[in-house]
DNA sequence: CAAGTTTTTTTACGATCGTTAAATTCACTT
DNA sequence: AAGTGAATTTAACGATCGTAAAAAAACTTG
């Protein structure tokens, strides 16, 4: 377990040097520090926009004394960096498994699936949609928040595998806007779904509210998908 | 210019006591500090997200020493609430004035219109929704973010500013849900637009990026506006 | 001008932040 | 069992935060 640290420190332990490292092949339920970190501090950095989170925070959430976690992670921000990381190819990941076997359902009912499919992975993994959401906005050109490089790589990274997995034709404009929308909507409705549900006056985890944002992503991209769609039937539909 | 103060203050100015206040009626473009804090206050909160804006900041943004902003404001959030709360006010009057004399001109242009007044007022007056897009994720049931119910009205009043405004007769629930749509979009692009600027390899301000917002708005809301107004066309078209 | 009040500046307190460094404990080899 | 290096805890530093209190300045009113 070779923790990575920043140059100039005395107690470093100087990663990789000349220990068999077998952290990789552990397969049992055990998990390390450094993965106890990093889930204790995507918890609270789902739960806190970054500047409100503390390290201390992330300590308590780990049960572990704070300065422990400099050992692993030389700043906050790199700790940050690595959860948003990891986030970011959890939601990558799962994303590309979304898509799988729909080509063959047709377009409303392959939707519908993939939708399905989206609001469950929310519901079962709140943290991604939520720190992508909380720190979306902040993310601009000034270093207000660490690694935006790779909040603005979530959404091309999103279109690319839309790209590879739908047999779409149309313009690259027009199926950058289809998944442009429909990501905004996404993260918006499921990742801040306190603030919408509670605006709609239901619960955020309600089949009410759920249904409120599978209806609101079907009726408003559908139509777009189903044009795209149409453009590149004739060419090789149910490829890929 | 008498400032409000939290209870238990020794030198707490005692407002209102029997001062004449001639505030409302100044006219002239001098602004009192306390306009110039709440200024300079809705500069920072506009770039920087709650708990990363500090009162120093505002005092600096402001020119003067930031414990007279404490002199006004009892504490941060109070100030907060207060630029909130004047932003969405501002935001609000906008909306209303966006809405007028578009009746006679038809679904396609009267919508065309408004977007073009909306994007006009995200040009000249880019605080308001950056306020807004900045702390809308926060915005839960725990008081991260001071003020969230504030965040929660501004999607209400919009929908009933609509409702007045437009002579649509389609069902409650399908006018919540085009309002709602619309509006996420419009404070994630128009707010956040330097992030989907970025996604979109444009630069925020520009005219090729503006006619990307204005495009998808339009054909995202178009059709469902459309439908809607027809279910109560011949009603009362043309009224309001 | 003098007295009193309001506004602004100066100074500083207590809390919390991220981070560092030393002390301590633990795991493991010899 | 002792020694050694990694992992963890303890303690603390410097910086910044929001806020308070007192001092100073500016203004109002006799």
């Amino acid at each position: 377990m070779p923790p990575m640290k920043r140059p100039l420190k005395k107690t470093q332990p100087v990663v990789n040097k000349n220990k068999k490292l077998h952290s990789e092949d552990d397969g049992c339920g055990k998990k390390t520090t450094r993965e106890n970190i990093i889930n204790a501090a995507s918890i609270v950095f789902s739960n806190f926009p970054y500047y409100a989170a503390s390290i201390r925070m992330i300590g308590k959430e780990a049960k572990i004394d704070h300065p422990l976690i400099n050992y692993y992670f030389p700043t906050k921000a790199a700790l940050f960096e690595e959860v948003l990381r990891t986030t970011i190819e959890v939601y990558y990941q799962a994303n590309i498994q979304w898509f799988e076997g729909l080509s063959a359902l047709g377009p409303e009912k392959g939707f519908s699936l993939y939708v399905d499919r989206l609001i469950d992975f929310a519901l079962n993994h709140p943290k991604p949609m939520r720190i992508i959401a909380l720190n979306l906005v902040q993310a601009r050109q000034s270093d207000i928040i660490p690694g935006y490089q790779l909040l603005q790589q979530f959404f091309l990274d999103a279109m690319q595998t839309f790209i590879r997995s739908v047999p779409v034709k149309g313009a690259d404009f027009d199926i950058q806007r289809l998944t442009t929308n429909f990501n905004t909507m996404a993260i918006n409705y499921l990742g801040a779904s306190d603030y919408y549900a509670g605006i709609l006056g239901m619960e955020s985890q309600s089949p009410e509210y759920l249904k409120w944002v599978k209806d609101s992503l079907t009726c408003i991209i559908l139509p777009w998908l189903k044009q795209l769609l149409e453009d590149g039937e004739t060419d090789n539909r149910g490829a890929g």
